[in-house]
DNA sequence: ATGAGTGCAAATAGTTTGCAAGCTG
DNA sequence: CAGCTTGCAAACTATTTGCACTCAT
């Protein structure tokens, strides 16, 4: 619940300025990706979700646009599978993630630069990196 | 190729010194393995070993015990998928991966310590942590 | 009305599980 | 010779693709 309205106004506003189409579909499942308090997966999105119709495909489409006008951040996890949040336009960042819960918490900490750097002496393109902390949360322990 | 025999042997020393055994079959793997000059797919290994007969069940169960014992490190892939490679027991460390041709390079910079005090602060337990940077080699682009 | 978005069915990729048979220490 | 290992078949999970239909602009 990520301080509602302005929140949900700003993505919105982001969606119309991209080239995507704001549909009645994305309209609700934004609605309901803010009503989370935490990343979530993609199931969890269509379960919570279940709008007058709903299919786990458009919510992963739902979520590769989203995520592609850079309002969705994908966190990797340990068995490949992924949380998925909704943040503010462009807001890297990194995460500590219960293996066991799939809460996170926040991590401020990023070697975007350096990295990138390093990548690009070594002749690599289109850099892009993942950093992930996984454990167990006190809750869970 | 990673530098042959001694290497071949501190390994072999590695399997022996743990409560796993030293079949056949894990022999052949492991001598397959040091033939690879860089990570590999599971499905890689299987092809390249072919012994008598094989199967990509065995490739991961011997590929997860060898992890067990830190012979053996995991890099993940964007996809979800991982290679794998062969190292120095508890060799830990991270890597760029081509996101094209999976050749990789090493990453000589590891955040461990940062990391983990960081979680343990927050109340997580056993902690591990991934860093993957990915982009298109010289080669590919 | 044109093309992006959606649902349904089906396919994929990578990996895991169950169980009977084989081999190692 | 007990029990770790292996092979075979089958299941699974997360995600993707193809295609016809629908809806936003």
């Amino acid at each position: 619940m990520k301080s509602g309205q302005q929140f949900l106004r700003r993505l919105l506003d982001c969606i119309e300025d991209s080239p995507l189409r704001l549909t009645r579909k994305r309209r609700g499942l934004l609605e309901v990706m803010t009503s989370f308090d935490r990343p979530f997966l993609a199931s969890e999105l269509l379960e919570k979700a279940r709008l007058p119709t709903g299919d786990l495909v458009t919510i992963y489409r739902t979520l590769e646009a989203f995520e592609g006008i850079g309002i969705v951040q994908r966190i990797p996890l340990e068995n490949g599978g992924h949380l998925f949040e909704l943040t503010e336009p462009h807001d890297h960042h990194h995460h500590f993630v219960c293996r066991q819960c799939y809460r996170t918490e926040r991590l401020d900490l990023c070697l975007a630069n350096d990295l990138e750097k390093r990548a690009r002496r070594l002749g690599f393109s289109d850099i892009t990196h993942t950093m992930e902390v996984y454990g167990l949360c006190a809750d869970c322990r």
